[in-house]
DNA sequence: TGACGCAATGAATACGTATTCATAGGATTC
DNA sequence: GAATCCTATGAATACGTATTCATTGCGTCA
């Protein structure tokens, strides 16, 4: 150790730039510059600076720096407190945003009601952009995110198009792809499981299901299990064994999962008996336990292009539309049985 | 719709509290006191701001606030980008600290590398406390946290004790719980399967099954599956398949999935072959399909503890140690086969 | 009735940074 | 050799809010 005064300014009060300007001789203005425009500042300066800043442990304020600037590199993300999937998507989306130097403020909701008061919390942030996961949002928070010019997109709700940017995965044509599979694995006779029959995407793959199988003469009737979690999957089973079908078609693999295990509990195996398909391509999907047939959202690809949009000032101005293709997943759970 | 002029202001720039003061016929200190301090201020004049906030579109501004109150209610985490585990806990802490006036800011890491480096960012936010999923940090990190007098938590990392605070589930007593029980099913022969051997949680739960596996005569050998993850347990089957144990104990449910998926694709079953046991109790793990008997972390409960302790600001100066009971879950995977 | 206290409000200031404007050299150009 | 330009720096200011201090008006108590 070489000085004495290790990480000195003994109280809790951390460094200043202007604490830094002193210990290193310069103005204010430099210390600033040498953080946030370094190319402004001489090479001798700026180590010296450099050296004053590690010797009084300085790290720039963020909100001073936001408050000044009026930027916050900030994204907010509003998002459902519970779920599979929103976590995978929260985790790619983190990843990306880090990758391109913002950061992540989150709020969660469990009931959509909430949504709008936890949008006036966001709005206190002055987030640099807003990452919404449910379209139920009252038209002025929109336009006020917009005359903020702050990128606003939605993730996986097209609905919301106009207002805002969206990024999804083609739900109606990855459904015709499943619904296609099913059919070249001689399916007659199917059913497909919603989790809420109000939400745009879930309307989406079962309108895309609905068409393809009809396009071959399957008729495809509705089932609303109520929520997107493994209960309410199990809780359908009762309703789908009544129907008899040579297949289920469920909305999201969390369902479908639980639709599985709801069937085997009532002595109808999977698939020698039913064919059952997901949708999203989440991690567990793939294990061999399970090994459901799904369409896999390009989860990396959707949070780049979210990502994107969200760092693009330009895009609040000019709302986009991304939709990206899913790719089929063939699984142990549709495999013929030569029936 | 009463007046012209909805929401004015047509510029991009969001409304401040001096314009609602002008708006309000009031001082910019009265609408302050308005939204931080109502009850400085008489009824009349709260009405007559409010409304006039209202017409404006008026958010207080977080980072202003903070800048000046020195405070910012935003807590940080920095966790794992990848795990199940993490990304439960992540949802349950979000949820007590929004209860608590509190957001997060989240920050992720891929390699405990980089954990330094995030920190340096986080500091930026001078966050008001600092959740943290990794045991790996420098001490100077720490004492500047300290120093800010932001209270700090390590969450499932005991071994970071002294300097911050720590919420756990009883690791040691919890795997004893699960040996106990395997057995009390006639277990003879043992393998524990560990994720990453360096971490303390990891120790902690190995020391715990095989003291009690001691007690009872069975010898336990580690093997270390390289990672938390399913794709690291299904890989470790060989090697426990060579070992060929009664039952296999695995430090996390993320991994033990993949340990039976990996015995299963060599045709060992599970339980009649060998019995498996977790730990952490995902959801998952009480999915009808795999039933997998662990030991269930009261999450909810941890997240609660947490929250406490990152808002009591006396916390800080005063590290807390926080270990509290997990429970027993019996599946199917450790059914006596009565062999 | 005068002194005092309390409630409500306004004026002014500080938080820590980014940025504009001005200044001083030093290099470059004709 | 003078006019010009560019680079590096400092002084000063503004961002939007919370908070201290001062002021006013009014009720209360002796």
């Amino acid at each position: 150790m070489a000085g004495g005064t290790e990480i000195p300014g003994g109280g809790a009060r951390p460094a200043t730039s202007t604490d830094v300007a002193i210990e290193a001789g310069v103005s204010q203005a430099t210390v600033a510059r040498t953080f946030s425009a370094p190319h402004l500042v001489s090479e001798g300066t700026r180590a010296r600076v450099s050296e004053a800043a590690a010797r009084l442990g300085y790290v720039p304020n963020a909100f001073a720096r936001s408050l000044k600037s009026q930027q916050s590199n900030v994204v907010g993300a509003v998002v459902p407190a519970y779920g599979e999937y929103w976590q995978n998507v929260l985790s790619a989306v983190t990843r990306e945003l880090a990758a391109r130097g913002r950061q992540l403020l989150l709020f969660s909701f469990t009931d959509p009601g909430e949504v709008d008061d936890v949008l006036d919390v966001v709005r206190q942030y002055r987030v640099s952009g807003l990452l919404l996961a449910s379209a139920s949002i009252r038209p002025d928070q929109l336009s006020a995110m917009r005359r903020q010019s702050s990128p606003t997109v939605a993730f996986n709700q097209p609905a919301a198009s106009g207002l805002v940017s969206s990024v999804s995965v083609d739900n109606e044509s990855g459904c015709r792809l499943l619904a296609s599979h099913l059919v070249d694995q001689g399916c007659r006779t199917a059913v497909f499981v919603g989790g809420v029959s109000s939400i745009s995407t879930d309307q989406a793959r079962y309108r895309g299901a609905a068409r393809e199988m009809g396009d071959h003469g399957v008729a495809l009737p509705y089932i609303g299990a109520g929520a997107f979690s493994y209960d309410a999957g199990y809780g359908c089973a009762e309703r789908i064994a009544r129907l008899a079908p040579d297949a289920v078609m469920v909305g999201s693999d969390e369902v479908a999962f639980g639709v599985i295990d709801g069937l085997e509990s009532r002595g109808i195996r999977v698939p020698d008996d039913i064919a059952v398909t997901g949708f999203d391509g989440l991690p567990q999907a793939a294990w061999a336990g399970i090994d459901l047939t799904t369409l896999v959202q390009p989860t990396d690809l959707l949070a780049r292009h979210a990502a994107e949009l969200l760092v693009d000032t330009t895009s609040a101005s000019r709302p986009t539309d991304v939709v990206v293709d899913g790719h089929l997943r063939i699984g142990r759970t549709t495999k013929r049985s030569d029936r």
